[in-house]
DNA sequence: TTGAAAGCGCTAACAT
DNA sequence: ATGTTAGCGCTTTCAA
């Protein structure tokens, strides 16, 4: 079935019934009705193949999910993809792990799938002008900002919040509650990845706060899954070093270190306060309740979209700064 | 930069490039390390519009994912996707909430996509041989099968757990604890869903072991979610009916059910112990760590992947039935 | 082993 | 307002 079918059947060129299909102006109501009246009786759906072929301009984003299985980003992928479909656009997805190379691919794919532009949804930060060249269309990067290459800020949009003010807050929170020997628990120190950043945040708090940055209270766990942060954290309880309330640096991380602190005895929040960054619907359930500030995970994905069909109607880059709320839990409290 | 491009400036026709592309061994050795230095060199891809209109068979199964946003669908989800891309072949995907029509939006997607085969991931249990109809592929069921509508076995292939015996299981711990009254947290006792599957195996089970059937001790939570599972295990709770243990039908509701148990002064396991079935991740570093009937996520996915595959093959629709195993945790306990 | 040419289904000039 | 027709980039007969 193809639209010379339906134009025979209906008794027209298939100019007109391509014309209907687009809903072009200059097309008669009876035509319209009558092509129409075919197309719903046989079902028809025009061969997507041939219409990209001819069309230069095809109506496909891709997205690049990197850091893939961190439960973090599935919201966020669902608003995209809904944000992206309702306004007509089709997505293709290529899902990543995190060592992968997310620019290559992305070249890769744009090339193949002949993309209009491409959204990197957990990334890395540190994407060289050279990294970026094979990209021929527009890329926005969801949840991460190039803080650490040297790719110029004009050449990409994103959004994404702000890890180190984020972090700083959550140093506060702890240190307004009267907490003065506050660790970290962070699978790297220099990943270039959130993660860096929210150990600045902490870093800079501390500073700020007139706290001393102790060496041996940060917990480096190597990697952001709940196995390595279990480890990480009896690491650190049982390296004997003093403290009152852990910074973790994301909850999945966080919901790990509790159960680490509760099998050590030391119960959250009486005993340790925890906090954390990113706000998984499911730590609002656990024990305590997890406090943590919650990334705006629906806005994240649609205003990536927003931003990507922004560029593509000719745009420029821009890049947004979202704002983390406070999710009162009940695993923090004064130190005890 | 098209084929006809890669020809001139490797000195071939387009034909030559294009048996290259494909692999055809009716090429001599050097026109196509010829041709192939030019395609590095240009780093040439394919337009795949035009090879999709061309190839009467296109190379994309379609997924579907009902009940998006369960975090218990995301490594499924990836297993599938990359089993596909390993095997050569593309996925377009399309997420859906529970509510929608699967089997309408996969007929869709057929023929906007031209795919060759559909997976549906997490949709429902009540497909009519009407509904299955409009398409025109192969297609497999992960995660469910068709126990409640009138479509042949023989119409369509499919992995899972036995639900029904999965819930069994999960009374069975109880009981052979010393468990005599068994609470049960569902979403709804006939919503066509896993959940009335577990609802079955969990009043079989009752039955076999000689243990009465009390409504009052059924949960009706409404939907699979956090927020109404904490709700309706309160209410349970606050109704005054006496149990030392609650099966919960998902990992989700379970560790809702145990913070609304937790609120009601109930600690599991010592006051009550808490089963689910699903198995993910996070709750087995949750407090306490949940017992749960763990799905073999990854096997899922790509079970149907390779059931896919084979099906293309010319393959016959089959039907697999997956173990789910128990993870200890430490959210059972004998009765109080 | 290689090349020439037809045609996949569609859109968009261009004609009428 | 509607029809005719030339491609889009590719694969695949069919010839050479």
């Amino acid at each position: 079935m193809t639209i010379k079918d339906i134009a025979r059947l209906a008794g027209v060129s298939v100019s007109t019934v391509s014309r209907v299909l687009n809903h072009h102006p200059d097309v008669s109501e009876a035509i319209r009705a009558q092509v129409l009246a075919v197309v719903e009786e046989h079902h028809f759906i025009p061969n997507t193949a041939a219409r990209r072929l001819v069309q230069p301009q095809g109506n496909t984003v891709g997205v690049i999910r990197s850091g893939n299985g961190d439960p973090f980003y599935a919201p966020i992928f669902s608003a995209m993809e809904e944000a992206l479909r309702a306004r007509g656009w089709r997505m293709c997805l290529r899902q990543l792990h995190y060592s992968d190379d997310e620019l290559a691919c992305a070249a890769e794919l744009e090339r193949a799938e002949r993309l209009r532009g491409i959204i990197l949804l957990g990334g890395r930060f540190d994407y060289s002008e050279a990294m970026a060249a094979p990209l021929g269309v527009p890329f926005v990067c969801c949840t991460h900002r190039n803080l650490f290459g040297d790719l110029s800020p004009d050449r990409y949009s994103s959004v994404a919040i702000d890890d180190e003010a984020a972090a700083w807050r959550a140093v506060e929170v702890l240190y307004a509650l009267g907490h003065r020997s506050i660790a970290l628990l962070v699978p790297s120190r220099q990943d270039h990845s959130p993660g860096e950043l929210r150990f600045r945040g902490y870093c800079r708090a501390l500073e700020a706060f007139g706290l001393p940055l102790a060496p041996e209270r940060i917990a480096v766990s190597g990697s952001y899954s709940l196995a390595d942060a279990y480890r990480a954290t009896l690491a650190l309880i049982d390296s004997g070093t003093p403290f009152t309330a852990l910074f973790a640096v994301s909850d999945l991380m966080a919901a790990a270190a509790i159960r680490a602190l509760h099998e050590r005895g030391r119960p959250v929040p009486r005993d340790c306060s925890v906090i954390a960054i990113d706000g998984l619907e499911l730590t609002e359930y656990t024990l305590p309740p997890l406090t943590t500030l919650v990334q705006p995970a629906a806005e994240l994905g649609w205003q990536s979209v927003e931003l990507m069909l922004d560029l593509l109607d000719g745009g420029a880059h821009r890049h947004i700064l979202l704002t983390p709320e406070l999710r009162a839990g009940a695993s923090v409290a004064p130190p005890p």
